[in-house]
DNA sequence: GAAGCGTGGAA
DNA sequence: TTTCCAAGCTT
């Protein structure tokens, strides 16, 4: 009787496993389902080398659920500032206090789905690789490790049900979560999207695409639409070694950030609103940047007047402590952009 | 189902 | 420089 595929995955992440601070040793005991959940929403559309320092950072910071869930909510925005998608910074809060006022992590895949910031994917993996439940992960590793294994043709999206079915007849009953850790690290290592190292792959011998000769090809994915620009302005308004910051809505662009006031060009495309106080203003320069589905071109104006008193809510943030601000990456290069300039004065 | 939502690294 | 992409979720 010939081994399985999960058989021949297990044994191959029993040797090449990658060595992650959020991770235990193959077979070894369940980690902490707090650092799981943690390391899982950091790593929702984000890479591992991004998230490292992150993580090390929260679970000093936090240790434990009830720790986050105790914490400030703006200290926590302020410490996933520059990690990206800040929904997940916002759950993230949401789902530690429901969590610590529960007394701890549901242990079930579908109790863990109703907790906010845990989709389909986030759930199978907590209950799999904390709680060690049978459960069928399929990130985008996973549905491209299975799209190749089974020469699954159909374009993504549409072929998400025929992934996580066949998905579904390889996980094995016992080591859900060593399996699931293994299909992400094969996909990462071995079976990227640029790459096939076929010659590495502990499943080349059951491998359909391998076999018909054309793994790279697979996935198929629809082409992305070209991304549009915009144009804004960001305001660097100073007094007495402070800059004026303001809290962002709690929800869309940047939601819940601090960043520094602008134009409006995150709800209405390109920014034409008002500056948030009168007087004379200096064009220090534009930094670019690129969201998701559109790029900016945003003008940084200095206030060259005396005794600025903006209207509104916000705060006087020292400058000199500006990378402590929780600054989003476009704010952060606006910022820096005023301070370099003056520099070289 | 599609759109909105960040960032930085690789090729 | 440009394009693609990474352990997705919510509305």
């Amino acid at each position: 009787m010939s081994a399985t595929v999960s058989d021949k995955l297990l044994a191959w992440y029993d040797s090449h496993a990658r060595a992650l601070p959020w991770r235990s040793t193959p077979g070894a005991p369940a980690p902490d389902p707090y650092r799981v959940w943690l390391s899982e929403v950091m790593l929702q559309q984000t890479t591992v080398a991004a998230v490292a320092p992150y993580f090390e950072k929260f679970t000093r910071t936090w240790p434990t659920v009830e720790a986050l869930a105790a914490a400030p909510d703006d200290d926590v925005m302020a410490a996933w500032a520059g990690l990206g998608y800040y929904s997940r910074a916002r759950n993230l809060v949401k789902c530690a206090k429901e969590v610590a006022a529960q007394g701890g992590f549901p242990d079930t895949e579908a109790e863990l789905r109703k907790l906010p910031g845990l989709g389909a994917y986030t759930a199978a993996a907590v209950a799999a690789i904390a709680f060690g439940k049978r459960a069928v992960v399929v990130d985008a590793n996973v549905e491209r490790v299975v799209s190749r294994l089974f020469a699954i043709r159909e374009p993504l999206p549409a072929s998400r049900p025929a992934i996580r079915a066949a998905t579904d007849t390889i996980t094995p009953e016992r080591r859900a979560g060593d399996f699931a850790q293994a299909m992400m690290d094969l996909g990462a290592t071995i079976c990227t999207a640029r790459d096939a190292r076929c010659l590495l792959c502990p499943l080349n011998a059951d491998c359909r695409a391998r076999a018909e000769g054309d793994p790279l090809e697979l996935p198929v994915k629809a082409k992305k639409k070209a991304k549009p620009s915009r144009t804004g302005t960001a305001f660097w308004i100073e007094r007495e070694d402070r800059v004026w910051l303001v809290k962002r809505p709690g929800t869309g662009m940047l939601g819940g950030m601090r960043a520094l006031p602008d134009d409006g060009w995150s709800a209405r495309g390109d920014g034409e609103g008002d500056a948030p106080v009168s007087g004379a203003w200096r064009a220090a320069g534009v930094v670019r940047h690129g969201f998701t589905h559109f790029d900016i071109e945003l003008g940084v104006a200095v206030h060259a007047g005396d005794d600025p008193s903006p209207h509104g809510e916000g705060e006087w943030w020292p400058v000199d402590a500006i990378d402590d601000a929780g600054l989003p990456t476009l704010f952060l290069k606006a910022a820096r952009l005023v301070l370099a300039g003056r520099e070289t004065e």
